[in-house]
DNA sequence: GTCCATCTGTTAAATAACGAACAATTGTTG
DNA sequence: CAACAATTGTTCGTTATTTAACAGATGGAC
């Protein structure tokens, strides 16, 4: 039985990947030991937060001396999962699916790419980081055999809701979903969604940067 | 001179995009007029919190009638910029900076796709989305010439520093950042920047869909 | 070995965000 | 034209989140 965190709110659970990519850079520099205050002003965040962030899980630091980077990067690993190895499909071979399968570190992030899938008759068939390019018809089967737990969403929107439909039917239980398409509200409690809502993001940094030009 | 909303939440402008995209989808869709109530079943939020947000910016709706579908969309767009047209380079043409200029529709969020740029001669002179790859050494020049308001990010994170510091001197204001490299923190208050940390978020449906399996 | 500076875990205060409630206003129906 | 149903803008109470403060504990210097 896998640890529950049911009182941590998601607040706190996402900032928990930043912590560890700070943690792999400072041990990648062979830097021991880090207290709040200058993991704090490394992030930018307020020493304040960290610890109670931390402290959530559990109490990984010494009084006195900080935190261990290597033991608090290995907890913060174990809570996030990311030892596992999932088995995971890619759905939408384009260039994004393709960029994805590249050059996301699957492994790092407690998955395996297991598949890709594309309806497009040019590129099945072709081999992308291990994998060949399956024809979404075979999904079903797939599915029956390898029991992927994850899809990645690279598809038009428009054909999204079906597929999550037949997916779901299939026990695929979470997607990270590029489509700009909202399937948060199609199995509520059901499934697990990340929404990557790229346009979203983009049109973000269109409103901070005219509040920046029209603000002087 | 441009409107600028400083008691705004960034929780709630980082709401707009999404606001934004459902309007649009009920724009095509047809629909003239729309509830509080019926956009919020739409979307998975509450009404209130619709209401609330909308009317941090202005008074849009009209009592007994609701929204005008049309007239908010337009409302939105103006707030986020996205009639704008600031030029954007994208730095790195790999597969990710590639899917980025073909599948983001730069013009629909506020910014037009002025020139990629690359350190591989294999890649250099290619065209994508009509813009020649340019080698990186003619950044400066370029930016001397077309400046370019925003810059993506999607190089080695190795590289970002010194990149940044660079086309910050250049004029740059702002980073569209797919880089996994903290870039928030050099330059505060300077330059805007919007972080797309991919690996952040698959970690996160990590936690979650462990949290899923474990958690019965 | 003792003192001191350091730093965490935890509690408390302050701040921010959210959801519910309601008055005010509009369109609609008869 | 009057009554009613619908719906917003806004206020208020509640909950959630963040920051500050502090007691307790640790390591290091001398």
């Amino acid at each position: 039985m896998l640890p529950n965190y049911p009182g941590v709110s998601p607040l706190v659970t996402r900032r928990l990947p930043r912590y560890y990519r700070h943690l792999t850079e400072l041990m990648k520099s062979g830097t021991e030991r880090i207290s709040s205050r200058e993991f704090a002003d490394m992030i930018g965040f307020t020493a304040s937060q960290i610890r109670q962030d931390l402290n959530c899980f559990g109490g990984f630091g010494q009084q006195g001396y900080g935190y261990n980077v290597a033991t608090l990067r290995a907890e913060i690993g174990r809570i996030l999962s990311v030892d596992k190895s999932h088995p995971a499909i890619i759905l939408g071979a384009g260039h994004l699916g393709v960029a994805l399968a590249n050059n996301m570190g699957f492994e790092q992030c407690g998955f395996r790419l297991a598949g890709i899938f594309d309806v497009n008759p040019a590129i099945v068939d072709q081999t992308i980081k291990g994998c060949v390019v399956r024809h979404t018809s075979e999904l079903s089967a797939f599915c029956a055999e390898f029991h992927p737990q994850v899809c990645v969403l690279c598809t038009p929107p428009a054909v999204v809701p079906e597929l999550v439909k037949n997916l779901v039917s299939y026990g695929v239980k979470s997607f990270w979903n590029f489509s700009q398409c909202d399937i948060s509200t199609f199995y509520p409690n059901e499934i697990v969604v990340e929404d990557v809502q790229l346009s979203d993001s983009l049109m973000n940094l269109s409103f901070h940067l005219n509040e920046k030009l029209g603000g002087h």
